[in-house]
DNA sequence: ACAATAGAAGATATTTTTATCTTTTATTAA
DNA sequence: TTAATAAAAGATAAAAATATCTTCTATTGT
């Protein structure tokens, strides 16, 4: 559904969330361990973010990534866009280039259907609602 | 939401129903063609799906693909399942293996809902079903 | 100022996916 | 039974995704 990339986004990002409330920051090293994930590779990731305005970060020592409040209410559909694009949201199924409401292909209408759907319910996942169960142990990140 | 290679097995699949009725074939050079896909590439597919039984084939002159009229009741998720694997319907969609109903993942569930949407969806969807707007141009395997 | 820390950036490497090329085998029609 | 046809099979190539390595820059605490 995502790609590799793109589901450690979602883990870096919603960890971030969890780690850093009162302003504290968290390092790549610390994230890449708390997500079992390539630490270069999700440095590489996470400049993107940076840059997209997703997440914040500082250099140096005590320096991190971190999340300003208004970023808690970013969705997951928010990361999957810049990622991997909104193919997913808007793509032919059957990967046809000229596939459209007129011109569709034979799967086109079943699949606008659970399309929307998954878009619905990644737009609706809000970073900051998924800290509680962390915290409680209730869902992991990694290997739990 | 399938490889490139899925994509064009399920194309390939219900082009083939189409061109076949009266138990003709259909070669390999004429598929590529009426779906816009590299020959050779299509041609290891339907390879694999001829191994696996969904679809038949004969070589030398008349030859090609074909398929048993069983078949045409043979759906989008058999061919998922033997090209793109079971882990659209089964997986973890943050990419974690040890993602379980009593070790959830923090999307596990909201994920689990549309997933099983998209499973219905495309076992629901048989290949014969697919033929008459094909033949009334009303959907497109290709450039319309 | 200086040494240590940690992210940014760019280059490189590996793996997987996608695509192509060549040779072999089965089938047909003459 | 031979020449032509078409799929099967195996080898190779190109492109994209994933992963790693090295150097540079900003920030901190002393």
């Amino acid at each position: 559904m995502f790609s590799k990339t793109c589901e450690y986004a979602i883990r870096a990002m919603i960890y971030i969330a969890q780690q850093t409330r009162n302003g504290s920051r968290v390092g790549i090293r610390q994230i890449a361990a708390g997500i079992d994930s390539p630490e270069h590779f999700i440095a590489k990731i996470l400049q993107e973010l940076s840059r997209k305005g997703l997440v914040e970060s500082m250099k140096g020592p005590t320096g991190g990534f971190y999340l300003e409040e208004a970023s808690l209410n970013r969705s997951l559909a928010d990361i999957v866009k810049i990622v991997d694009g909104d193919q997913l949201f808007l793509g032919c199924g059957l990967g046809l280039k000229q596939c459209s409401e007129t011109n569709p292909c034979p799967i086109h209408f079943k699949f606008k259907k659970v399309r929307k759907e998954i878009q619905t319910m990644l737009e609706n996942a809000k970073l900051g609602e998924f800290i509680e169960k962390l915290d409680r142990n209730e869902t992991f990140l990694r290997r739990g």
